[in-house]
RNA sequence: GGCGUGGUAGCUCAGCUGGUUAGAGCGCACGACUCAUAAUCGUGAGGUCGAGAGUUCAAGUCUCUCCCACGCCA
């Protein structure tokens, strides 16, 4: 097992945005995690991502801003390449989507699999801009409502009265790109007969019974619903080229960008291949060799990539094997150990809205170690977490600086102060101190066996559980009294101490490398293998690893360094900017929303037209929520000559409690209308403010009073 | 609307194939210690395990219904 070359990948960033602790917290701390660890453990491991570049949102949005798709990934790229490399994700290889080798191997997998007859081609009408010169995904298209009327509706749905829509329903449709009437166009592309394919991923997924529930239950649901094909091309000229040899027309026409991105995983380790002077290296990590070594693919990604990680690029392999079975087996996922979201002071996570913490400015304001470990204790492993600067304090302060570093701090001052700055023997340790040392071997298994079942967070308090146990030693074995009884004792106490923060420095390297590096300084603790990339060719590890953390690993009169302090502190004053900060951004986006319009004024009736309606006043004696719909509430209505039970869909925008006492304006004879299973006898009017709001129609008269 | 995942102490979370008094960390109360980043250690209070019904000798753990959060799909 330790043996099959090792291959981790982190969702691929989409390079028009900036990262922010979300991203970090749901595929590149956790995998990152996991991949120090695999190298510590001496694994054989290349971790590989790179920006994904592709895409309609991207020229979308170049399209607005009035540049290139060019200029915005380059910039992107670059932003998102720092940020990462500042968080010390320590990618093997960082690529991007954009490389002229993801161009040729993401051509070639697609050529492999259309000659072997695996794509079958559909033509069908889809929605045109003719000023953008593009076609339109259906959100894209705007228009009226045919359902309620609302004249933002989006092409797949309606904001206002949530009906599920398709472009051509809207009335009078609008291009949101350039305001344009969209025209119908015939268009030619490439499914993936995913269906055919079901029957290949359920038997492969069956075997997958280690993996975690939230992923298995999607795929489940996936499957259950029955796969069905998907286009594998795009009209666009942003992406990669379907390429030449193509049986049809590939003029105009790129990969879909979910077609290409995963592939891109295979592109970066060949490029890390390439750099390291030997372009068949990639293939130890993605396919079977000749003697039948396999490799292990592992995913790290956020639960909205499920389907895409495992299904989709699954499906993709697996037809790209059948395409060309001369040539060796690329491997499916070993195991996708997706995450869930992460929320930000109780909210979801909203770029639009202001609501994140970017990742530039955590690291401009905090050590990259203290973030990692906040994020690290609680990452959003099987349900969505919540990250808190109030919680990020807390856990930085109690946990990292006062159990660790203070530990840290004990063992080496006291070192410093009564042993000459010494490892002083250990002679006939008594029944605590061989506990102390016992701990190292069962602390080093039990945090090794948390990584390996992909419990990071677990493994990183377990780790923190191995300094805890170092101040309960240090509290039962008094050395600072012993000092003075028996000299020994102390320094046994002190010998033991020191070997617990050496074996620390393995056990926390994953999360907080940079301060492990610095304990080690001041252990004077040389040879660890580094958790960082090998830099030369030289992939076999040597040095102190992972299980050596479970042994003592100083001499006896080892000189040990200056203590200092790891971690420093957090005060209140920073958490409060923080929040002050995301407080602000919030409130900024929310003020400057430009002015909605009034709604048209509707046609001209006449006089003959309004009396057939009867108004009256009606006093609210009752209201509650309709038992069996979500959207209405339900109301007893005293009309004065008799009481009326009203339906009415407002329950989004009011509370019954409010509305009890008031009296209103009520449609009274208005057809009666059974509305899961209530009849209601009767209309209240509301007025519409233009964001949404509702306002009944209050009226001082008596119950009964005609409106007219 | 259909499907999926989650809903466990004030807070953040563990609890595998059902089995004695449901756990950890933080917070809180009390106590101990002084080597240490006013740090540490010990003791204690705190939960009808979302609600209701059922299966079973036995259910947080299985079944059904409902409620809430999040996601996927339509």
């Amino acid at each position: 097992m330790a043996d099959r070359p090792l291959l981790v990948t982190s969702a691929l960033p989409y390079a028009n945005g900036p990262l922010h602790l979300g991203h970090l917290a749901g595929a590149y701390l956790p995998a990152d995690l996991f991949v120090r660890y695999a190298r510590l453990a001496g694994r054989d491991v290349v971790f590989v991502c790179g920006s994904d570049e592709h895409g309609a949102a991207i020229t979308i949005r170049a399209h607005k801003e009035g540049t290139t798709p060019q200029a915005i990934v380059d910039r992107y790229h670059a932003e998102l390449e720092h940020a990462l490399d500042g968080f010390g994700i320590s990618f093997d290889i960082y690529g991007r989507t954009s490389s002229e080798t993801h161009r040729e191997t993401s051509q070639d997998l697609f050529l492999a699999v259309e000659r072997a007859g695996g794509f079958t081609r559909k033509t069908s009408t889809q929605l045109y801009d003719p000023e953008a010169g593009l076609f339109l995904a259906d959100r894209y298209v705007t228009g009226t409502c045919p359902v309620c009327g609302y004249e933002h509706a989006y092409g797949d749905q309606c904001e206002n009265c949530g009906s599920a829509l398709s472009p051509d329903d809207l009335i009078e449709p609008r291009s949101t790109l350039t305001g344009a009437e969209p025209e119908r166009r015939e268009t030619t592309h490439w499914y993936l007969p995913l269906g055919d394919l079901q029957p290949k991923l359920e038997e492969w997924l069956a075997t997958k019974t280690d993996w975690k529930p939230n992923v298995l239950g999607q795929v489940r649901s996936w499957l259950q619903d029955g796969l069905q094909e998907r286009a594998m091309t795009r009209d666009l000229d942003w992406g990669v080229p379907v390429p030449e040899g193509v049986d049809g027309d590939p003029e105009g026409k790129v990969l879909y960008v979910w077609f290409d991105a995963p592939i891109g995983y295979i592109s970066f380790t060949r490029e890390w291949a390439r750099q390291r002077g030997d372009d068949d290296l990639w293939r130890r990590y993605w396919q079977v060799g000749e003697d039948g070594t396999t490799p292990e693919l592992v995913h790290f990604i956020g639960k909205d990539n499920i389907v895409f990680h495992c299904l989709i690029f699954p499906a993709v392999l697996m037809a790209q094997n059948e395409a060309q079975p001369d040539l060796p087996r690329f491997v499916l996922p070993e195991n996708v150990p997706a995450n869930e979201f992460l929320n930000l002071e109780g909210q979801k996570l909203s770029t639009s809205r202001g609501w994140a913490v970017w990742a530039e400015e955590a690291l401009a304001d905090f050590p990259v170690d203290l973030l990692r470990y906040g994020l690290a204790v609680g990452l959003p492993e099987t349900k969505d977490a919540d990250f808190s600067w109030a919680e990020f304090q807390a856990r930085v302060n109690g946990e990292l600086a006062d159990v660790v570093g203070n530990f840290v701090n004990r063992a080496l001052t006291f070192c410093a102060r009564f042993t000459d700055g010494q490892v002083p023997a250990l002679v006939e340790p008594n029944e605590k101190d061989q506990q102390m040392l016992a701990a190292l071997e069962t602390a080093t298994a039990t945090v090794g066996a948390a990584y390996e079942r992909y419990r990071l967070r677990e493994a990183v308090q377990e780790a923190v559980g191995l300094a805890r146990l170092g101040n309960q030693y240090l509290q039962e074995t008094e050395p600072w009294k012993t000092r003075k009884t028996d000299e020994q004792a102390m320094r046994n106490t002190v010998h033991v101490a020191l070997q617990v923060c050496a074996s620390l420095s393995i056990l926390m390297e994953p999360v907080v490398p940079d301060a492990m590096a610095s304990l080690r300084a001041m252990l004077q603790l040389d040879g660890l293998r580094s958790s960082e990339p090998p830099a030369d060719s030289d992939r076999q590890p040597t040095g102190l690893g992972w299980s050596d953390a479970a042994t003592p690993l100083l001499q006896t009169n080892h000189a040990i360094g200056e203590p200092g302090i790891l971690f420093r502190k957090i005060e209140d004053e920073e958490v409060e900017a923080q929040r002050q900060r995301l407080a602000d951004r919030a409130a900024a986006v929310e003020t400057p929303e430009e002015e909605e319009p009034y709604a048209d004024l509707a046609e001209t009736i006449t006089f003959d037209q309004f009396t057939p309606l009867d108004l009256r006043a009606g006093r609210i004696v009752a209201a509650d929520v309709h038992p069996k719909a979500d959207k209405l509430l339900r109301f007893d209505v005293d009309l004065g000559f008799e009481t009326r039970q009203i339906l009415s869909g407002v329950r989004e925008h009011l509370a019954p409690d409010d509305l009890v006492g008031q009296t209103v304006v009520v449609v009274a004879n208005l057809a009666p209308r059974t509305i899961r299973g209530l009849e209601s006898q009767g209309m209240i009017l509301f007025a519409e403010n233009r964001d949404g709001a509702l306002m009944p129609v209050t009226t001082s008269g008596e119950p009964g009073a005609l409106v007219k």
